[in-house]
DNA sequence: TATAATCCCTCTAGTGACTAGAGCTTCAAG
DNA sequence: CTTGAAGCTCTAGTCACTAGAGGGATTATA
């Protein structure tokens, strides 16, 4: 049996977050000890390491609920599809950014450059935009 | 003057989103017909349509804060360095998110293949991810 | 057995950047 | 003058936690 803070340690939580996942349902209800602390058994272990995971690779909790009641196959791999769909979606967002800011940021030498400081007109400009953001 | 519906829609954003930036003091305060409607006039348009602009960027609502905050030179460069340093940092965690989840979304056929479906045994199982995250 | 250090408990409230809705008032056109 | 669109304030909800207050439990050592 492990505690809250054993638990966490080893699964890079932090021991409010655990209890927060208990108080959306998405761990069950920890047995408690006479004094009313939570123990844990492995599995219980094992299902906040899934969680953790899953959210490293970027899911949401729904998401993630919805992975941890799959009995069968079916949605899982949906789920994941529609994850790596939303991850290029973001990609490409933050690179059509990234071109627009580094132009902006290079339209200007810097602080020891010869001129005033363009980029807070560049800022407020969108038509010398390329993408559409 | 403008109305508050109007400047929303000129600049894209929504009624309440405008007060609400009211409410934080990123715009000023409206003056107000005898009825107590908001009017804008063309230099509180300016400022809204930096702000969202701005905010297309990726600002946050401080960073923009102390953009429209500066006098003279100073910060404003620095700031957009540190926007986009952040921004390239988020590409560079989203690249290897996106190489994780094409992995294990590839593990398996998908719905019609012939084995049984991969995917939520390879979301648990970290040790087979190549990046940390 | 006493005490101290470390952990754990519940509960509330705050984060960022809005968004939705209830219930009401004002404005502009016809 | 009536009508319908647009405006008003206020509260609460979103997501995934995080911080803090004020207390109780457990464990190791003396
Ligand atoms: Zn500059
Ligand atoms: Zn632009
Ligand atoms: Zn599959
Ligand atoms: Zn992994």
């Amino acid at each position: 049996m492990f505690t809250i803070g054993q638990i966490a340690a080893r699964t890079g939580t932090k021991v409010p977050t655990v209890r927060y996942y208990e108080g959306i349902g998405l761990l069950p209800e920890a047995e408690r000890t006479a004094g009313g602390q939570r123990r844990y058994d492995r599995a219980a272990l094992d299902r906040l390491g899934f969680i953790r995971h899953a959210r490293a690779l970027g899911f949401g909790l729904e998401d993630i609920r919805a992975l941890l009641d799959i009995e069968g196959h079916g949605d899982a791999h949906a789920i994941a599809e529609r994850q790596l769909r939303d991850v290029r979606d973001r990609m490409a967002r933050l690179a059509r950014l990234e071109s627009e800011l580094a132009r902006i940021v290079g339209s200007c030498a810097g602080g020891g450059g010869t001129g005033p400081c363009r980029v807070l007109e560049a800022l407020g400009d969108h038509d010398a935009c390329a993408a559409d953001h």
